[in-house]
RNA sequence: CGAGGUGUGGCUCAGUUUGGUAGAGCGCUACGUUCGGGACGUAGAAGUCGCAGGUUCAAAUCCUGUCACCUCGACCA
């Protein structure tokens, strides 16, 4: 591609709308632009790019099995309240209707589909298992859009669907799929971890999250050094603390005026905070029950995605509550709101407290705590579980080591999903002896954007992008230095058609722009691969630099070709 | 959804406090001089000041409403 005719505006200003690294670069790379919040089209160098990676991940499902087909974007309403998900999967649904009033979605995912797909033609244990798959646009109204291309509202996804006989067959996609995805991040230049996760709006039993390590990755990672022990933090367990083993005092209540807050009443009476239990007040929509209380250690904090689990109700269903309401029909009071005195509410307990001793808790009366309340005893909760969110230097839950954080991009996700679509949506086969039996089911996701975005995070520096040259958009860059010499016109030309007739992907600088407007931009654009073409081409010398190095040669084309070609081959 | 902020040529921003009829730099066009890390000169083109009302002789500027965008928080396969 001759860069003179190359749609292209790189900007040398940072874009007011940008913060992070790859969202500035890919803009003033030009390599995306934004439509409106949340929103991104793709100029030719970031197309390229993404197809770049679709490509990656297309050769890596296919080696595994996996077919490529292609559905649609819009999906209708039907499907989704089959399987229960019209209602659970919330405001984040980009919902529509057609002239007539029937109402569509653009999909956010496509368990639903595939599953539809598959039901309606899959009969005989002999078609199984089956892997499919799709790269393709997907919808999700985020609540608030961010970092450019990291958390948008339309962006590029591969998913992927197993179905198999049985949970061991399952087990067998799932590590297939594990073991693409890590082919695939390596072959993409990542630096990630892969990560226990939980499952959330999707279902299912077990989950993996492939996280590119980014400090600006929204992701919070915790692992540990001792074992192999790695998950998010929202689905990390946590280790309670022994029992205490004293006796249980008197209950009683005391006066604590104005004192609210944990710190407040644990100064007040001389208490560390370990020795008390703070109170998380929620209200809950469409459940049997419109009030929950939360009950943990005062010192600890809140894990709302195991709140929500315990209580097996979707993240939009409940929100904190307006304490004035919930206080006439529960009995709470701001601040001083226990265990003791509530009623009407769904009462959860974080497992720790079941074990520790004499804590101080709200009174459910203004201005008043009670003292030595214990578990048992004194209250007790419908549900006890771990509902903590874990710390940095907890003890790991394998092995006891401190555990440490990180921050990572969510770049691709595995889920056993077993039969919660194939149960809901009925999805059966026959085995053998024409016993019908319900097809097992997994789903594996990439986000292919967000790759994109998550590799310049961990491949930039002050001056631009450095693509790994798996995913550059071309190999090589010819820059020359004066396009009014002759010489070095020539020796650019014979250069970009040699490396064009060997199928090398190369960009020509031909345009009428001074050398360091051309050196920025290559610099900027990220291109593995610079030949420099100046003052030498008299001699047939032209100058080899590697955009990841400060490092430059003098070679002959024809030694330029051969370096060109061996790093193409060695990394490509 | 809560809090804060910003909307002025393609981009980055000044001008708004104190109303007087729109500016700079970059980019763009033409010509000339330059030519190894974002050159210089000369001459140009380009903006209903987010939108809608209102106040006023006069509104980018003051008032009301509205929309969009950004940040923090909450939330998020």
């Amino acid at each position: 591609m001759r860069m003179s005719k190359m749609y292209l505006r790189t900007l040398r200003e940072v874009p007011a709308e940008a913060e992070i690294p790859s969202h500035i670069l890919l803009l003033r790379a030009g390599m995306i632009r934004k439509l409106v919040s949340g929103v991104y089209g793709f100029m030719p160098l970031g197309k390229r790019v993404l197809q770049k990676i679709e490509n990656i991940v297309r050769e890596e499902m296919d080696k595994k099995g996996a077919q490529e087909i292609l559905m649609s974007a819009i999906q209708p309403a039907e499907l989704w309240q089959e399987s229960g998900r019209w209602y659970e999967y919330g405001p984040e649904m980009w919902r529509l209707k057609d002239r007539h009033d029937r109402e569509f979605c653009l999909g956010p995912t496509h368990e639903e589909v595939f599953t539809d797909i598959v039901r309606n033609e899959v009969d005989s244990y002999r078609q199984l298992p089956l892997n499919l798959y799709q790269i393709q646009t997907k919808y999700r109204d985020e609540q608030r859009p961010r970092f450019g291309l990291m958390r948008s509202r339309e962006f590029i996804m591969k998913d992927a669907y197993s179905f198999d006989r049985d949970w061991e067959g399952l087990d067998k996609s799932y590590q297939e799929m594990y073991e693409a995805y890590e082919t695939i991040f390596d072959r993409c230049g990542l630096e990630y971890r892969a990560v226990e996760a939980d499952t959330g709006a999707m279902g299912g039993s077990d989950s993996h999250e492939f996280c590119a390590l980014s400090e600006f990755g929204e992701s919070e990672i915790c692992y540990c050094e001792k074992c192999d022990m790695a998950a998010t933090r929202e689905r990390a367990d946590c280790v309670d603390d022994p029992a205490d083993s004293s006796e249980m005092l008197e209950l009683k209540t005391v006066e604590t005026p104005g004192k609210k807050t944990i710190a407040e009443v644990a100064e007040f009476l001389n208490l560390d905070e370990k020795q008390t239990i703070k109170a998380l007040l929620f209200e809950v929509f469409d459940q049997e029950y419109k009030y929950v209380a939360a009950f943990i250690r005062g010192d600890r904090e809140l894990n709302m995605t195991k709140l929500i689990n315990v209580l097996g109700i979707p993240e939009h269903a409940i929100e904190f509550a307006d304490e004035d309401a919930m206080s006439i029909e529960t009995g709470s009071v701001g601040g001083f709101t226990g265990p003791i005195g509530l009623r009407n509410c769904k009462i959860v307990v974080d497992s720790e407290l079941v074990g520790a001793k004499n804590l101080c808790a709200g009174a459910c009366l203004a201005d008043h705590h009670m003292i030595n309340v214990n578990y048992d005893r004194d209250y007790k909760g419908d549900i006890v579980a771990d509902i903590k969110l874990i710390q940095e230097g907890d003890p790991c839950f394998k092995c006891g080591a401190a555990v440490k954080f990180a921050r990572g991009i969510e770049v691709g996700q595995v889920f056993k999903l077993g039969t919660k679509y194939s149960e809901s949506m009925q999805a059966y086969y026959k085995d053998e002896n024409m016993h019908e039996k319900i097809i097992v089911m997994g789903c594996y996701g990439i986000g292919i954007s967000r790759t994109l975005a998550a590799i310049v995070e961990q491949h930039h520096d002050e001056n631009g992008i450095i693509w790994p040259i798996s995913v550059a958009p071309y190999s090589v860059i010819i820059t020359i230095v004066n396009v009014g010499d002759e010489e070095q016109n020539n020796l650019a030309e014979q250069l970009y058609q040699k490396l064009q007739s060997l199928g090398v992907e190369v960009l020509l600088d031909d345009r009428k722009e001074r050398p360091g407007v051309k050196f920025k931009d290559a610099d900027l654009i990220g291109i593995p691969i610079r030949v420099t073409v100046g003052k030498k081409a008299k001699d047939g010398i032209v100058e080899y630099k590697l955009r990841s190095s400060d490092d430059s040669s003098e070679k002959t084309i024809d030694e330029a070709i051969e370096s060109i070609i061996s790093l193409i081959e060695s990394k490509g």
